[in-house]
DNA sequence: TATTGTTATACTCTATAACTATA
DNA sequence: TATAGTTATAGAGTATAACAATA
């Protein structure tokens, strides 16, 4: 423990945090922080983690997608995505097919089981983003979305 | 490793990411990835992570400061802070001093070096968010901040 | 030679419980 | 009894290197 210098200082009563709230970086990251919260909590029953959620979601609505195009289309590192892939198989939402072209690849498809509870679990997260969007209109929302992207696409 | 079955099937050529795309989350998530990419690597001369950044530049901008008042304002659990603050201490960039009016709390204050290093870190920041926003007009990345905070603010 | 999927592993980040000193 | 700061530690998330099988 480092000792404190003993110097009477005036003490703060309102914090100003104008010095962070006005950078991009420190707002995104608190809106995001704030939605995966909510959707941590709304998505327990189905036992699906944000990235999850993703991964799931893509296999549904990709059939026969590759373990490289989730990655590189999510921003997943390979040897991450790994354990994903094979919880999500031995829960049986999902299961591995010879890729029809490429040998060293497989297809991955979403079980009947797999369909119907991302059909679930995509009705909560519409659900809980109307919530968390509460504040804004259908316009803004809109915008921000689109703004969003621009960041990150660019 | 689990075998797949031997299926003939079709391989995706384009992948949808729509199913994601739409969601307010993953878009957050994706755009602050993007820009603390970017933060990192221009922030690196100044040894200061967006966390670090974060504590500096709030007690650099309120002299006295508590760490309880920063990890409420800024979203940081008091243990997670405590090796931050010895760090930028250690490094002659702030000092403890006795609370006027609490025995059990330090006033946090930033050295003249501190305050030297933190108006060059702030300069760096404000360049490297003027190019992560640069697809975005003046007019757009004000909404954007706005809307944002609108989210987490909630 | 390059790429897909994988293993092992290290590093960072985040979270919880419990302790001390003071209010 | 409650709070500020701290310690120790567990867990989750993220990263790199290296390998076998296939292109």
């Amino acid at each position: 423990m480092t000792k404190a210098v003993p110097a009477a200082e005036p003490c703060i009563d309102e914090v100003d945090a104008s010095c962070v709230e006005t950078l991009l970086g420190y707002n995104a990251r608190r809106a995001a922080l704030a939605v995966i919260d909510v959707f941590l909590q709304r998505m327990a029953p189905y036992k699906l983690r944000p990235v999850d959620f993703s991964v799931a979601s893509m296999i549904v609505h990709n059939p026969g997608i590759t373990s490289r195009q989730l990655c590189s289309t999510l921003g997943i590192l390979p040897p991450n995505l790994v354990g994903m892939i094979n919880a999500l198989e031995k829960r049986g939402l999902i299961d591995k097919r010879a890729h029809p072209s490429d040998g060293r690849a497989n297809g991955l498809h979403a079980s009947a089981e797999g369909i119907a509870l991302l059909q679930q679990a995509q009705a909560a997260a519409l659900a809980l983003e109307d919530e968390v969007a509460s504040n804004l209109t259908a316009s803004e929302r809109k915008t921000l979305l689109r703004l969003l992207k621009k960041v990150y696409q660019a």
